[in-house]
DNA sequence: GGAACGTGAAAAATCGTTTAATCAGCGTAA
DNA sequence: TTACGCTGATTAAACGATTTTTCACGTTCC
């Protein structure tokens, strides 16, 4: 059994009160009180129970985490961000998947209120509006979420990835979302087309529509696939390898978000990762302003970075149409 | 502002303790009156708030899951797997991270308890023992692992994966780990060696000791890599790949646990996959028996199962050394 | 008619902590 | 001497729920 204020006030011969006011200093306590409490509560490693606290003071030091999927393979950094942000701010995380639904998406923030969180930082599911709840929230999601939003700048990632394989002498480029309706990747694939221009032409694809024939585009002239995704351009990269194609001898590949695996397979993957940790301490500082009804700043955009790896180079300089390379159906049944 | 109980009582113009008792149906509480409680509670949506009923009941709802790197990439579907039993059972989930550092792991457990968590679950810090903490708690690591263990069944997932490749007509085998320290490795590792017999060699590398040449041992009549993770089989498959071998024309790769990525490349990778659904199952309720200090099941060995994708395939027929493919050198820089 | 009993609900205690209100003792100034 | 202020600490209330105890009121039974 942990240790009670109650008992190291006996052990002491004091009051409760005067223990709590020597721990935290507010009350009047003699100097010398405060060295025998501080003795007493080291002795024995007291720490204060976090209910009873909680309920006096309404502060839980829990932060929810709402995610409309732990499994997706970004969760990983984002949540070891946030936890190691809460961490240092002395807040403890309580996370809970929407699973994608809007209705598991309130029923979850219910319960997080409901557990006594003291804020709530939220990856919303698509096309959600996180509606007013009675807690100070954060969004993570893109740029256009309106209300309290800290992310990272898709847009610009977009541009940046773009304008690099231009500088790489790319001409013709593969664009590859996964689905329209994400605000994230509808930012990234737009800032891809901002960063187009004479003599840089791009083709779109979306998958949810169905899978394009990456192998014939490359065939036609297309030297650079740009996925929204490291998982789509891991993808890409294998299909194409496995095709005989070279990355990047014969066509660049290029994602986003330097997932677990990017850096480990050969060729290793370009990619814009985000700033994790950035855009964690943004998040928490954001919830912790709230908490203290101090000024908010605006929403904060954070920039997305380049990795160069292996998988993008310059573009091959010869441009005609190969055939010589031999080309195998795709192997999986 | 949530309402409290007070105020549904005192809307209803009755005690609190009967309104309590009307939703948990435990004193003595009129058919009509219940009736009127439990109309009110959903007319203004009440719920019951954690901090107060921790603090009488001394169950907070909540279990605390600490990892040694929230960023491993298996950790989505642990997490995933955990926070949905946790929540069928009414109970939410605390995540700690504890860097793989020890020090920071008990710290990690003393937080946990500090914050009122009805129960741990604990994936140890390689080396690390689990000592006494006051709490209900399960440890999911290795079947080596004393006390309370939930865990897969890796070596019997080693023999699986050797078997399979046997049935394929395998002869020569090359087996990859990261680390002899990790439990749950070595125990795959050694559950390969277990399933080797008279006309099965395998050669084993640790890549803590230096990365082995693949292409090499390839050449030289292995036919299949079987790596303790994904994460390597993949880094052994895209390298192989590469190098201008075929997969898994000329040689397969099997990894384990079933990674995010490893259903999307080209070939896809066959794996051992965790039953995460039981072993998270499994844990939870391990949890929730000791707090009802009911009889303890024996430590749990969850099977591994066998998923074939396109990565693994026969033994190539001919055996002599082949020097027909190109091999071209290492791309990254 | 009074004791025993049953029923429904209120009153009060409790969990652990914080904090506002109070108090005893002491020195000092009017 | 009395009133006042300061200091260090105690007491008591409060947070929101659950649970034990008590209570009021009928009914039934001798």
């Amino acid at each position: 059994m942990q240790p009670r204020l109650k008992e190291i006030a006996k052990a002491l011969g004091v009051s409760t009160a005067t223990v709590s006011n020597a721990l935290s200093g507010k009350g009047r306590v003699s100097e010398e009180t405060r060295k025998l409490v501080i003795e007493k509560i080291r002795e024995v490693g007291y720490r204060p129970g976090g209910p009873g606290r909680a309920l006096r003071t309404g502060r839980s030091g829990v932060l929810g985490l709402v995610l409309p999927d732990i499994s997706n393979p970004l969760f990983p950094a984002l949540a070891q961000a946030i936890e190691t942000a809460a961490e240092r701010a002395g807040q403890g995380i309580l996370i809970a998947d929407s699973h994608g639904d809007p209705g598991a998406q309130s029923e979850a923030l219910r319960r997080m209120v409901q557990r006594g969180a003291d804020g709530i930082i939220i990856v919303p599911c698509r096309g959600t509006q996180v509606s007013d709840l009675s807690l100070p929230a954060v969004v993570i999601d893109s740029a256009v979420t309106p209300g309290n939003c800290v992310c990272s700048d898709h847009r610009q990632g977009g541009q940046v990835a773009v304008e690099y394989l231009q500088q790489l002498g790319h001409r013709t480029l593969v664009l590859l979302g996964q689905s329209r309706r994400s605000l994230v990747q509808s930012d990234r694939v737009a800032g891809m087309q901002d960063a187009l221009g004479p003599g840089l032409r791009a083709e779109t694809f979306w998958l949810e529509d169905g899978t394009p024939d990456l192998a014939k585009l490359v065939r036609r002239g297309a030297t650079a696939i740009v996925a929204t995704s490291d998982l789509h351009a891991l993808t890409a990269l294998t299909r194409l390898q496995g095709a005989g194609f070279s990355v990047p001898g014969d066509v660049s590949v290029l994602g986003f978000d330097d997932l677990s695996f990017s850096a480990r397979i050969t060729p290793g993957l370009t990619t814009l990762a985000q700033n994790m940790p950035d855009i964690a301490t943004a998040a928490v500082e954001h919830i912790l302003l709230q908490l203290e009804n101090a000024p908010l700043p605006a929403a904060r955009l954070v920039p997305m970075e380049l990795v160069v790896r292996g998988s993008t180079g310059p573009a091959p300089a010869e441009r005609p149409t190969r055939e010589t390379r031999p080309q195998q159906g795709d192997v999986t049944t």
